[in-house]
DNA sequence: CTAATGCTTCGGCTAAGATCGAAGTATGAA
DNA sequence: TTCATACTTCGATCTTAGCCGAAGCATTAG
């Protein structure tokens, strides 16, 4: 049945990524998700044997996207019902702790502080919201200058944006993407303020007591 | 989440019995979905955290109904994404095959073979179904006259309808309810055609070697 | 060619939750 | 009052299905 499909958190959140119009890979919309590739691909494949998503073979890549409108409608819909119950999403997906706290999605920070970080910025006006874009204020150009040693101008790239908001899958909101959300994470390792996990594979992002402050002053929401 | 309320099978049944309009007990919803007033009663004190159901208390009866349009508008849109896919519910339930074959709903057949009735009944323009109503026939009159020996104008009754279209939860397509389809259960007991499984509280319906014949007789599909 | 990448299949583990029996509460009937 | 009905709660069982490790194609890169 339909529904049993949608229902599943991890299905969920695959469906949510796609719900851009965009169409994504395989193994895209596991990281979206938070599991393994080979749960994924036992996941889409029951999806597109309910008809919600289709494939495109390209290379080695399987392409997934919503097979129409009415499908998104009916995800919106009850996106739409969940929301007028006051419960959106009841925090499901990865048991590990230390994953929703912070972890890497492609090159940059996902997670509870991921989130956290692009709201903050937002709030102090670094990052300005448009209708579908979002871009570097002039205040927020010399913030991360100052604080962060990163030259706005160099984060130019002919094909990838600066600012880009993404989806993330635990919080159910956005964290920063593009070159800029890279390059902030990158800083953040050479300052040793946070370092991927050395278990080979995880995407587990440790922050460092010292790095922890450090964020806390920068992005902290002042609890 | 709401789509995990609409996947489970039994809750979909529940959804599927209010999507009429109308409000049900606890009970009939239990019986509808062929399930225990206290696997009910735990399905539909989740669909009502979840918003989508809500009760009316009135005596010692618990009514519950859509909580709004908007709630049918997404079950229907569901149904729709199921319909396309051509995977109408993969026959979930009961797991019991005697009780989908044959079973009591309040005081008429269902089961398989309800709705293998009603579907002949309407071929051989017995019952005609109207745009909200059905009715008996002339020549429907004339048949369970002859073949059942029941009286259609005995049928008559102030507050319940002659023919009733209810909802088959197993089949998912409607069988034969109101004072004729209770009429014709009493009358094939009478005829020793069928009786209630002896297991107190059993709906199982079980049909004699020459109870089967005859119903075929009247009621057969031709195969 | 070989190696690496993207994805799938298989098998076993585990946890979530559906189910029902038994017992408890509330309302109405006798 | 006492009994019956409608429903809920609790507790235990058990099935379902999500999950990942390991291994197996398939495709592309070198």
């Amino acid at each position: 049945m339909v529904a049993s499909l949608v229902g599943d958190p991890a299905r969920a959140n695959m469906l949510t990524a796609l719900l851009s119009g965009r169409a994504l890979t395989a193994s895209e919309l596991a990281q979206e998700a938070g599991i393994t590739p080979q749960t994924a691909s036992s996941h889409l494949s029951k999806l597109e044997t309910g008809g919600l998503i289709e494939p495109e073979k390209q290379g080695r890549h399987r392409y997934y996207r919503l097979t129409g409108t009415d499908v998104a409608g009916v995800l919106e819909g009850l996106a739409g019902l969940a929301a007028r119950a006051g419960h959106m999403r009841v925090r499901t997906g990865p048991k590990d702790p230390a994953l929703r706290r912070a972890r890497i999605c492609y090159d940059h920070l996902a997670g509870d502080l991921g989130v956290q970080m692009l709201d903050s910025m937002k709030k102090q006006r670094l990052i300005r919201q448009s209708k579908d874009a979002m871009e570097l204020t002039g205040e927020g150009k010399r913030f991360i200058a100052k604080a962060l040693q990163i030259d706005a101008d160099a984060l130019l790239h002919p094909r990838r944006p600066v600012c880009k908001a993404c989806l993330d899958w635990s919080e159910r909101r956005h964290h920063l993407a593009g070159t800029l959300g890279a390059a902030i994470m990158e800083r953040f390792t050479e300052l040793k303020w946070a370092a991927r996990d050395t278990t080979p594979g995880s995407r587990v992002v440790n922050f460092s007591r010292n790095g922890e402050k450090r964020f806390a002053a920068l992005f902290g929401t002042g609890e």
